[in-house]
Parts: structure tokens; sequence; C-alpha cells
DNA sequence: TGTAAAGTGGACTAAAAAGTCCTATTAATC
DNA sequence: GATTAATAGGACTTTTTAGTCCACTTTACA
């Protein structure tokens, strides 16, 4: 299910479907580095070598693009993240995710934070659909790491009574928190630091 | 020392004081609901009753007054922040702190977001002043946090080789995520239960 | 293979935005 | 109280942005 198409129940040529997706990507990339309110139709046409009519024939608007964006980066997400966390069931397991994400992070000093966080702090209070859609979003996420803490409960590295979900909730917070707060320092450190700090609460709940 | 001056060695009467001041509290509430990026000089001039020449007098232009308004946010916080943490030693006072802070963002249903943590995600990217200012906020507040954790360590509360910065790291992240996700989710839970498991962490390190 | 609908190019309009400028007051200081 | 500079009002220009329109091309499919 996506938030974002126009014209829906429009034949669609493979043609139109390139297209639209050339658009979205180089939407999706500006708005990533120059942020939502930044990022201008006439800047998404010029790095899309896609002429206006297209955009507008694809979409009602920004914020229908945004929408599209908004469902593309999601759906970018939660692949990457079910194919790292999909069968980790090891704290070992849920430490090598973490150094991927914060290596990738690395890679940018920080900048530009989390692609679904920044997305959801600049777009959530302005338009009602695209916040449903990331909170829809940030759910599955969260679920794919409740389930990785529910294996590691099933495999005893967690005791009975531990919530899963509040763990998980805790945990992206932290992930969330750290993408902001070394996306303003310009340095990786404050995530990786929060990350551990989740990961080492969940770890000591198991020798309580 | 603020960011924001534009014309710094001149004269400022009361009257004119008091004028930019108006603007900047005009700002830094549309700023705040609407965001920064969506909110024009001609809505802070209606809704500052000031005229443009007014505002171009007192700002070179809209990046000077956002850092205006980063300052102006920033001491309001800062302020509460210390008035709210500076003298707190316990862990049950650390808590009555997330209780406010949790029961205040209840109120809009997690809506907005943190004032600074809004502000940091959206123009951190954009404007390299304005993330080092606000990089500098998060680092004092942060250091309150700390002054409080290191209370505790020197009362027994936590023991000496807790590491009382990156606790704090971890506590502000969890609270600046916590934010993010209530504000997508229009739900203050979230946030709650992100702090919860801050605190419940460093509350358990001294059980260990 | 004809035709209807999808797709495309780009000029054009309208609105909203930032930013400039000139004139007139008001306040501080000698 | 004269004079200098700050403060204020608001019309004006320029630039940017969103959004419209129409002529033309390509694709699907009956």
């Amino acid at each position: 299910m996506t938030t974002a198409d126009s014209h829906n129940g429009r034949r669609l040529t493979a043609r139109g479907a390139k297209t639209r997706a050339r658009i979205v990507a180089a939407a999706t990339d500006l708005m990533y580095i120059k942020g939502v309110g930044a990022t201008t139709l006439d800047d998404v046409l010029a790095a899309s070598g896609v002429s206006k009519s297209q955009l507008y024939h694809h979409f009602d608007g920004k914020d229908a693009l945004v929408r599209a964006v908004i469902d593309h980066v999601g759906e970018r997400v939660i692949e990457r993240e079910r194919a790292a966390l999909g069968h980790v069931s090891t704290i070992r397991g849920l430490r090598r995710w973490r150094d991927a994400l914060v290596q990738n992070n690395a890679l940018r000093h920080g900048a530009y934070g989390c692609a679904l966080g920044s997305l959801a702090s600049e777009v959530s209070d302005h338009d009602a659909l695209a916040r449903q859609a990331l909170s829809r979003l940030f759910t599955e996420w969260q679920e794919l790491l409740a389930g990785v803490l529910r294996r590691l409960q099933d495999g005893g590295a967690l005791p009975p009574e531990a919530s899963i979900d509040q763990l998980a909730t805790g945990l992206m917070a932290a992930l969330q928190g750290g993408y902001m707060l070394a996306q303003t320092a310009h340095d990786v450190t404050p995530m990786a630091t929060a990350i551990d700090m989740a990961l080492a609460h969940i770890e000591s709940l198991s020798k309580g």
C-alpha cells in the first residue's frame, strides 16, 4: 500500500513508471541532503532531467511527491533493516547491526541524520498523511527490533519478564536521538554511545 | 555570546530592543509550530505587527533571524533545565524532572517535539553557524545532566567507575529520540518509555 | 493498424517570497 | 534646543516557486 499515487486507477506504462521512479529518486536524494523545505520542484526537475508536466502528471503537487519519497525511503530502510535484523538472535548479532549503522553514518561524519528520522521531524507537523505513513514505518522498524529481542528471550538471553516492546521503543529512541545528536555535532560518537547504552541495558537484564 | 546580531557595534535604544524582541518572539513561536522552512518573513511581520524595514534593520535576513531564534530558544531551554536540574542529586529528583517533561509534552500529544531538537534537525545541514550554536546548546544541556549524575555518584548512588559523560549522552539521546517518536506518533508514550529505559539503566548500575 | 489514452516538452501565468529604498519620526547626546 | 543617529512605515522591485496549458509523441490494445 502506498500513500502517494495521484492518479490511482490509471494505466502506467513501463516508460511512465521509469520516469516516475527517476523523479522520486532525485527528490529523495535532494530532500535528504537539502531538507524537504529547501528542495524546490525545479530542483527536482533539474536533477532528474524531467519536465514540469511530467512531474504534475505523476504527482498532484509537492505534498504528494513528499509522500512518495517517504514511501520510497521507508521501503528501502525497512528492506535494509529486515535483511540486517530478520534473523538476528544474539547480542553479538545486535552489536554487528550497530556497527554497520555507525560505520555508515561515520562516512558522512553524522551529517544528514537518519533518512527516515529527518523526514519525520520536518514533515510530521505539516502533513497528517505523511506523519501517519512515517509512524507506521517506525512501528514496522521497531517490530523488527522487537523480533530480535523476542528471539533473545526465547534463547534465554533475556528474562521472561522483560518487556520486549518497551525495550524496542527505547532502543529505537536511542538510535534516533543518537542520529540527531550526531547530525548536530557532525560527529558519529554520540550516536554510537547512545546505542551502546541501550544495548548495555538490554544485556544487563540477563545478569540481574 | 550571541550568534545573531547583524549590526554589532550599533547603538540600541530601549524601543529598538523591544521591537527586536517582539520579532524574535513571534518568529520563535511560528518556527516551532510551522517549522523553520514553512515560516516566511511575512508571517513573522504579521504576527509581530512590525514592518519589513524593521526586520531588515535588526537582522541581515532569514538566516540571521533563525540564529536569533536559536539563541532565544536555547537560552530559555537552558534556563528551564538549569532550574530543573541544577540541584538534583537523587534518582527521585531525576524522575520528577522526567515527569515534568512528559506532562508538558502530553499537553500537545507529543506534537512539535523538542523546541531545540526540531530546530536542530531542520537547520543543521543548511547553516553551519546555526549548527554550531545548537551543538553548543546540546552540550550545555548535557552538562547539566552530567552534573546530576556526578552528584549521584558522589552520593554513592552510582559506582565510581560509571562513565558520567557517556551516560549523559545516552540520556540526552533517549530524550531527543523519544521526543521525535512522540511527535511522529502524536502520542507521548514513546518519549516516556525511552526516558524510563535510560533512567532504569542508570539506576541499575548501582545494583550491579 | 487505427485510435484512444499515457507520456512528454517547455513556454506561460500567478502567487508568494525575499530584499531594497525613500521618507518621516522618535530618541539620545552635546 | 540643535543635531545626529536610531527607529519606523510601507511602497516598490526582483526573484523564486508553484502550478497551468497546449501541442506533440509514444504506447497499449481492440
